[in-house]
DNA sequence: CAGGATCCCTAAGGATACTG
DNA sequence: CAGTATCCTTAGGGATCCTG
């Protein structure tokens, strides 16, 4: 990877405080937070099962779970068990399920990178193939990490979504 | 996503302990950290750069230029500028460009869901078009996050890694 | 320039207990 | 089950100063 002219000029050109990395670790950047997000794309959806399954104290779970949702990732809906009354259950919005590759990309790394006893992975439910993720270019090239720059984009500048 | 079974049985199941997604947050999991690996993915060797451009103290550019040499994402090299006595950068090693999805990933997220003023985009250095994250299974399907499934590893164990 | 050592300080998270 | 409230502890990181 390298940065394309003019970003390579690195003392005029700086990502702090405007990198979209930034951004989304601000966001999804601590521990909990991350694997409440695994646990979301596990298809887990309820308070309980994220304070057992990823392990935290119930005000840790209460508090990134509320954020999640103010961020934008989980989505607050009403269920109710028969007897019960109603309640909510955290589910995957679009822009938590955008985080899919993260999490791939992660779980990859980890499978690969770290030591351990887990024999995981991940498969197309269609065919039952191992699915991974590709780095491809627009015109369908494979590419490595030498073959990759950022870039200022062009033309128009991308829409804004409003909050 | 989905968890095949028996992985579905959350109740005989969790991933609390011995999750490669754990694992590699427990690497990369901090916001240092992480823009530590993005600085270098985009070229960044010198410590002082380090410093600089993800803006932190020197004393967390060291400790984690340490723990991420120690884990095996960066290696030291030495080098020496005329006229002063050999120093040691810090370069990507196989595995740090092995994260390079989940920085692209983070990155393309953060564009996405999040506000800024950044207009940055990757692109393949060989034919100049844009890059992105592809989920796709080995048959060449590409697909969503209702088409993906976690399951246990069939056959051989995967080669253990030596550290 | 490339760090190590110290100090300090705050925010994050665990434990526990309680409520609707 | 789905949280909230309170307390407590610690690790992370900034600031500052120093060294090779």
């Amino acid at each position: 990877m390298r940065l394309h002219a003019p970003l390579d000029d690195r003392t005029a050109w700086s990502p702090v405080g405007h990198c979209p990395i930034e951004k989304a670790i601000a966001v999804v950047g601590s521990r909990p937070a991350m694997l409440i997000m695994r646990e979301a794309h596990y298809g887990t959806r309820r308070f309980d099962d994220f304070v057992t399954r990823v392990g935290v104290a119930p005000a840790t779970a209460s508090t990134h779970l509320r954020a999640l949702t103010d961020a934008g990732l989980l989505e607050r809906q009403p269920y109710q068990d028969e007897g019960a009354r109603t309640r909510d259950e955290y589910a995957l919005s679009p822009a938590g399920a955008d985080l899919m590759p993260v999490v791939i990309g992660l779980f990859s790394w980890g499978m690969k990178h770290t030591d351990g006893v887990d024999d995981l992975e991940f498969a197309h439910v269609g065919c039952a193939e191992p699915v991974d993720l590709r780095v491809a270019c627009a015109a369908g090239h494979e590419v490595g990490e030498q073959d990759v720059e950022v870039r200022l984009r062009r033309g128009r500048p991308r829409r804004r979504v409003r909050a």
